[in-house]
DNA sequence: AATAGAACCGAAAGCGCTTTAATTGATAAT
DNA sequence: ATTATCAATTAAAGCGCTTTCGGTTCTATT
């Protein structure tokens, strides 16, 4: 099937293609009946127009790329969602993009990313990337970030304040004289697990205590819940804050192994709330982060550098909630 | 930051643009020295070929559009894994693109899909769209369908078979006299649910015996547990179908709360396996469906359609594997 | 009826690349 | 030394669109 283009149209309605052009893009002056005579061109021939010549000649292709760990995450689906959501809005595309830890691999991502002149570029990615965004930065890319903000305030982002939520966290637990508080602690979440940790501390030194404890765990679930499970028979906690679902869920079911019961023995919160919190007994109480949300804002900051409409704020804080559930007793 | 052209390449190698063509491509004929003396050009210009002008002259994208229904789901997240990292090999980026229900939205996708000129499509979606696949397959793109095979076996596709999964699962409790079966139906999943429907129903009929039951479900996991909830005051069975394991959950939730012992008294199993099923309590025996390699095999397949490589088969089965777990009792 | 000004439209250049056909330069054959 | 041959390179056209700059046609004014 030969393309229609929009040389064609412009032949079947009899006008030149700048003509066709001021019509699809509509901003321009055309006569109404001259208008109308090229729409029925464009129907009868079932005319679309080139989003790659337009790229070309417009040298933008309201595209953006999007840059995550894994898609296979909940978090990561939801923000998607968001994401994909206030683009299709805007109108633009999303490449996606996974980086799994090798700098190698990294780098042939970035080197793609400018290749493909997408107009800008989202990034979810729980490691500092610092180098990397430099090298985006070098090419004038609009950045957003999500979920970690940038010392470096000069890139846009939208994040949860998880160092405070774990400081409200430890905070209620110290005031009910709860003292023995462990932080699960994987190499998967540096960022994550850092701004936890920072939390913590906060709330133990200003209530005067110190000595929390870190337990460090392997990065996949069996490995983990294994290696819990030696755990908990000469460790006890009043509570035990993990950064995922699943290193939640392996811990209550270690402790449970061991006859520890959640949440009268041992209470248990993670920072991350997916559907599944609800679905599994004990249902986990955990912190809601709007992740939905953090795609959606994301998307939509984007919007607004590409259009170079003004930015209240470059850094974007979306609050959280605290769900209590059976995991654990103490409301915030 | 003026972008460099190969323009500039050639300007700064004393060479044509041609030429600086034929080193980045590689494939053609250029003697050592002017390649190195080029290559040195791209380097100290930090030179990157524009990828949208490559389509325009090209007429291809490397770019492969990927249809999902949404992307939180964790078997969507799998797939997705599975696709971007074949498609890495390859070359090929991935735009990524939801469905909700509405035929409005379903088109507009298709027509963005058009417009961006990308080389193919990948579907993955649970409801037929045969209409909407016309569309695509008058504009002659390849495509491959993961999930549902089409009657009209025209279009590529990856796929396991339920249909033979649930006649297994139904035959073997029927063998132990077990014959008390309900399956778990809700409106989101049609074409699943009719696959898992007729296997049950194939087995059932070989038995010689009859009736199943069919429990109509409200499609999200909050109002379907509280249904459950109250079905199983007056309702019994030996074993439950679902098709989701947000389902299973919501049963097996439902039936504990009505004191109901999984799987002494009612045994779960569900079609998906997600990472969760090991993790709950009891954990959910299932149909293991090699998400991850579904995608990947979409993608290789797409790619030997777009060069044109043979294709041994069109229609291709993965086969899955039944993970009995704690959550029922017979083996297959 | 003549004309200024506005409204509308077309020609052509340009976006950054690939590729064919033509040209150059070098080498081998006469 | 001259020509035929071949390898390496270039010039230029083309991919499908946007947009500037002029030109043409209307409309309104006197």
């Amino acid at each position: 099937m030969k393309r229609v283009t929009i040389y064609d149209v412009a032949n079947e309605a009899n006008v030149s293609l700048a003509t066709v052009s001021r019509v699809i893009n509509g901003l321009e002056i055309v006569r109404e009946d001259t208008r109308i005579k090229v729409q029925e061109a464009i129907e009868k021939l079932g005319y679309k127009p080139n989003a790659v010549a337009q790229g070309l000649a417009l040298q933008k292709t309201t595209t953006i790329a999007l840059v995550v760990p894994e898609a296979s995450f909940n978090v990561t689906g939801q923000i998607i969602n968001g994401l994909l959501d206030v683009a299709k809005i805007y109108k633009y595309s999303i490449v996606l993009h996974t980086t799994t830890e090798g700098i190698l691999e990294i780098n042939e991502t970035i080197e793609n990313i400018i290749k493909s002149r997408v107009d800008g570029v989202i990034i979810y990615n729980d490691k500092l990337l610092y180098d990397e965004l430099s090298e985006l930065k070098r090419y004038q890319y609009p950045i957003v970030l999500i979920g970690n903000k940038m010392s470096d305030d000069s890139i846009a982002s939208v994040f949860v304040d998880i160092e405070k939520a774990s400081y409200d966290i430890a905070r209620a637990y110290l005031d009910a004289n709860k003292n023995n508080i462990a932080i699960i602690e994987d190499r998967k979440n540096p960022f994550a697990i850092s701004q936890m940790v920072k939390g913590v501390e906060r709330a133990f030194e200003e209530a005067n205590k110190n000595s929390f404890t870190f337990v460090k765990i392997p990065s996949n679930y069996r490995s983990s819940y294994e290696f819990l499970k030696g755990y908990f028979k000469d460790h006890r906690h009043d509570l035990i804050l993990t950064h995922r679902d699943s290193q939640a869920l392996a811990t209550i079911n270690a402790a449970s192994e061991n006859n520890v019961l959640v949440p009268q023995e041992c209470e248990v919160i993670c920072m991350i709330d997916t559907k599944y919190n609800s679905m599994v007994r004990p249902q986990l109480s955990s912190i809601v982060i709007p992740s939905y949300d953090l795609g959606a804002v994301a998307m939509r900051i984007m919007t607004k550098l590409l259009h170079n409409e003004a930015l209240s704020e470059k850094e974007i804080e979306l609050s959280y909630v605290f769900n209590r559930r059976q995991s654990s007793l103490i409301n915030l």
